[in-house]
DNA sequence: GTGGTCTAGACCACC
DNA sequence: GTGGTCTAGACCACA
């Protein structure tokens, strides 16, 4: 999995949420070294500013923090991570909800849907 | 609920998206008649022909049928209507279970989450 | 009072500061418009994308609030501002307070003399 | 606490500022004998000349004084000691009131902020 | 080498 | 005109 971006939304929202993904996922593990802005910003082709304004609202967040000189690090707290986990999730949810409310499922019903469907080939997987 | 667009797909889907969901929602019943291609794309305020488009590819998925003389109608045929509702949950749930998957839920959990959520207000639907 | 910087520390933060004193100082007031970023910058002699940085961080902490295409306003929300005025007394308390300590002063020794001080003319005022 | 020394001031006002600090704090004693400009130098990490430009000052305001064959002491003199220890707080307290009333705090409301404020844990300082 | 700041200048969407 | 994003490139402090 590497880098894309659609056009609908700022490419630092967007590098900000993929590299949530990694870390909520376990992609990155917590106290993991983050490769260098510079190098980040290679990888993902965009300008190092960019890439270093996603990365300080992660660490506003509490997902990731900085050693002056030696780099960035995915935070060592696993309840600020399973918190965002958790918070991701319940947006998705509610996302999911307000739209199969709108074709006429209840709740309940949706969560029966759910657990009853095909199992799912993730598009990326996690561990 | 008005017609609202977004300028990133083509209109002719969104207008027929939207029209589907009021079908599958109830707000149109079976066998109800739709106004007329020049006041619904008036009402929407798109140009006839999108909307035209957009009822044709209704028809081929047999949600409408024009009779020649009196408009167009909702289908009768309630089985058509589930069918298609059914459809569209099943591809939102994949949607939403591969993205839950991505960040570390079970199809299980997910459907626990979902059961034990919060009460969503719905953004417009049918309750 | 213009815009004065000390090179101490990062401008985008000085800005952030000398605004927010505007603020809760009542010399910028409850839904007031502030001039535009360009002009802001102008104004204080530093590149748009600094000013800019500084009044979007001003937006995270709910002291200003922004209107897509007709500028930025000051909070109308009188509790945000006085919440705000409290914190920075809290913090220049507590270097005060430290720094009196330092020299032998305990906290009710430092608000006597706090008290019984001669008047000080402010440097700048406020209403 | 050691020497410590910011990069924005002369060195030789930090030394006297924090020498002064130690003899109105009672760390360095009325009468006590200082170490000599050499050691004191090393424990410093200064040039020798910089120590003794500090201290040639100090002894300017009274508060150490020579005697030329055994070395430098604080003065006795606790009269000066406390007359030091007062002028520092009054300036402490001026620039403290002005930043208050600045934000619009007049000087009782800044002395009862103080006197209500939670207790702050010295940074390092005699109790 | 690391993160961080700042500038200059371009481009976009919105109205 | 407004705010907002992005890039390119320079410079700094730290170690």
């Amino acid at each position: 999995m590497s880098w894309e971006f659609s056009p609908d939304k700022p490419i630092y929202l967007q590098l900000q949420e993929q590299v949530k993904l990694r870390i909520v996922s376990g992609k990155y593990l917590p106290g993991e070294k983050l490769a260098s802005v510079r190098d980040l910003s290679i990888e993902a082709a965009v300008n190092p500013n960019t890439m270093q304004r996603a990365l300080a609202e992660l660490e506003r967040d509490g997902l990731v923090y900085t050693e002056r000189t030696s780099g960035r690090f995915v935070t060592n707290d696993t309840e600020v991570i399973s918190k965002m986990k958790n918070d991701i999730a319940i947006e998705l949810v509610d996302v999911f909800l307000s739209k199969m409310n709108e074709i006429g499922y209840s709740k309940s019903e949706a969560a029966d849907i759910v657990r009853n469907s095909k199992e799912v080939e993730s598009t990326d997987g996690n561990s």
